[in-house]
DNA sequence: AGAATTTAGTTCACCAGTGAAATATGAATT
DNA sequence: AATTCATATTTCACTGGTGAACTAAATTCT
């Protein structure tokens, strides 16, 4: 796998490069948007590479945590799509293979039969509780050298960008 | 599309919950973690929409940008693979789509005949410089809100960010 | 020089995810 | 009761990307 930092030197170099040529190129906010592309994506491919052992993929592992998470363990597909940002097709087949492996159930609900009730079983509260701690170092490590402004400040400035995100498609939309 | 926000909203009180039952649970970087992948996953989404109306994908794009970018506007699959992080495979099927709209050329090279040289073609610039401006006010605008302070400290995080994960990588290599 | 190894790319078969359309069923509105 | 709307599933065709096997050229090692 290539280096992010050679990466990083490559497209700081190229958007230098760009700007000269094209002077009203916003050439700081252009990297940023990469920064965030390139380190969200290999941070992604490192979860996906920690899952394979466990035979998970990342939406996966999402809809077993979000129901996990759930005060009452359950959720129902539609609303697993909304926060999973999973098309209803691919929870589908998401839902199949947990419900294969025996990790959640889903049957329908009793007060609106339209709706499906999906449920994380013990078996499946066990596997998180087993899967999830050999994890931890690996995201701690992540922020190694990270002191407590630092991870705050990144908080900050991510939510205000995913504010600014939301404001953009909601532009978009209307 | 689901809201960021509400998303963002659902994970602090899921970690939050799980943070009660499994108390050495990293929770502030499992939350940036999180962070991280939504926003960037977002802006993965924002961009391959901005390019299907030109009909590219975020790789070709990159490759383009990359090519671009150049001082000689060329390069090999090899390195090309390198820096946008794709497979050989994937590289391959990415030149052919672009050779056959014309926007790079492709031909062996004269000292190494494994090689191939890929240069981008007087069509393929006037295409980048006629794409590429109608995408500035959108990048301006994701960072809305940002002071020059702001945009400084997020590089300098994400960097960081970077460093860390090359080091994690060239952990589990070895 | 000749054999073995390494490097660069391509081809092929496959997997995960998407979008659209069809189906079914229940809920809400009138 | 009939219409309209909402929820979920399935199927199908398609995109993007991957791993494994393969070809060809160059490099290294006797």
């Amino acid at each position: 796998m290539a280096d992010l930092g050679d990466c990083i030197a490559m497209m700081d170099e190229g958007i230098g490069r760009m700007h000269e040529v094209i002077p009203h190129l916003p050439a700081e906010q252009a990297t940023l948007c990469r920064l965030m592309l390139m380190v969200g994506a290999r941070m992604d491919e490192g979860l996906e590479e920690t899952l394979k052992p466990h035979q998970l993929n990342h939406s996966e592992f999402l809809t077993l945590m979000i129901l996990y998470s759930r005060p009452d363990g359950s959720s129902s597909p539609g609303e697993l799509c909304e926060f999973t940002s999973q098309g209803s097709t691919n929870m589908t087949r998401i839902g199949n293979a947990l419900v294969k492996r025996g990790l959640i159930s889903r049957g329908a609900s009793a007060e609106d039969r339209r709706r499906v009730l999906i449920r994380i079983t013990a078996a499946g509260r066990r596997f998180v509780l087993k899967m999830l701690p050999p994890m931890f170092p690996r995201v701690e490590a992540m922020f190694a050298g990270f002191s407590a402004t630092d991870r705050r400040q990144l908080s900050r400035l991510l939510r205000k960008l995913a504010k600014n995100l939301d404001q953009l498609d909601a532009d978009d939309a209307s």
